[in-house]
DNA sequence: CAGTGTTTATCAAACA
DNA sequence: TGTTTGATAAACACTG
């Protein structure tokens, strides 16, 4: 069993798609988004595997960007000189990676043209309306292979605002994306909520005050991915056994409603009927805000057969 | 000019 | 087996 933290195993492909490696390095950061050169050196700082060939994967990853919805381009402030925009994710791609696997969504997040026209009011498509460019994807057209997009909601889509006070016009106790922090800190973070920390980082990107609770809130988020650490006696599943080091510990971060602690890491990309929903797990899925998959990603036999818990533990890298 | 962002195309793997 | 998704390559435009 190698020892985490060593890069024993670090010339290997990490089981990650550019996706969720992406997504990883957003929410790692204390503001929700990353300018594209933070999202290289994340990736690059914690997958040496990544630290070659940088040309290719970088050239990757940027599709990636682009290409998918789920990525949103935030423009710099003017008191933001640099080169490039700010990058966070779509607030409702939540359940990209419901089925578990990280290399492999279970369906591509799609945003409809319209949709982001139903919150007009809200502060933050103010800032968008205002501040985005006109080649911005919220709303352009579909990429080459993208023959059945699904229908998205016409919910509020702006990045992280959903589960962080309320600022979207998305209902309240509305879907939560695994990326996430509460559901990466699990319940500890409705005491957070309960505190009524009044945290996005688009809020704060705009310079709205943010609290400094929230960093370390959210530098807990992604143990694995901050310091490869070893995990202190907690359930570790991952991947394989060759990329142990960035499993994660789930300890004191992720508990179902009974306060277990539960194993919270990418499982196989085709889990096994064992692995797959986790049916010990089921307790998970009490609690009313954490049903609330935005059924615009998802499809109707989904729904009906109770599919697309954003809460699935495998979604939880935490 | 280098870095960033967009778009098209192709192929392979995974999925339904 | 057809469809969807991800990875890769490449061309091109834009920007600091």
């Amino acid at each position: 069993m190698p020892r985490p933290g060593k890069n024993s195993y670090s010339d290997q492909k990490p089981p990650y798609s550019y996706i969720s490696l992406t997504a990883m390095a957003i929410q790692n950061s204390s503001e929700k988004m990353l300018p594209l050169s933070d999202i290289y050196k994340f990736i690059m700082d914690r997958f040496p595997y990544y630290r070659e060939n940088t040309q290719r994967w970088q050239n990757s990853l940027r599709h990636n960007l682009s290409f998918n919805d789920c990525f949103i381009k935030i423009p710099r402030r003017p008191d933001q000189p640099g080169k490039g925009s700010f990058w966070a994710l779509h607030p409702d791609c939540g359940d990209m990676f419901e089925n578990g696997s990280f290399l492999r969504r279970r369906k591509r997040f799609k945003v409809l043209r319209a949709e982001h026209m139903a919150c007009k009011s809200s502060p933050m498509m103010h800032y968008f309306h205002h501040h985005h460019h006109p080649g911005s994807k919220l709303g352009t057209a579909s990429g080459p292979h993208d023959h059945a997009a699904g229908p998205a909601s016409t919910m509020s889509r702006l990045p992280h605002f959903q589960g962080y006070g309320g600022i979207t016009c998305a209902q309240s106790g509305g879907f939560k994306h695994p990326f996430a922090i509460e559901n990466i800190i699990g319940r500890d973070y409705k005491g957070v909520m309960a505190s009524g920390l009044p945290l996005t980082s688009v809020m704060h990107h705009l310079g709205y005050p943010v609290p400094p609770q929230l960093s370390s809130v959210v530098n807990s988020m992604w143990p694995h991915v901050g310091m490869l650490s070893e995990s202190m006696g907690s359930v570790h599943v991952p991947p394989s056994p060759e990329y142990a080091p960035f499993s994660v510990s789930a300890k004191g971060l992720y508990h179902n409603a009974n306060g277990q602690t539960l194993p919270a890491v990418p499982v196989p990309i085709k889990p096994t009927p064992s692995l797959g929903p986790v049916p010990s797990l089921t307790g998970l899925q009490s609690g009313p805000a954490q049903l609330c998959s935005p059924a615009s990603v998802m499809e109707k036999s989904d729904l009906l057969e109770g599919k697309g818990n954003p809460l699935h533990p495998a979604l939880l890298l935490s």
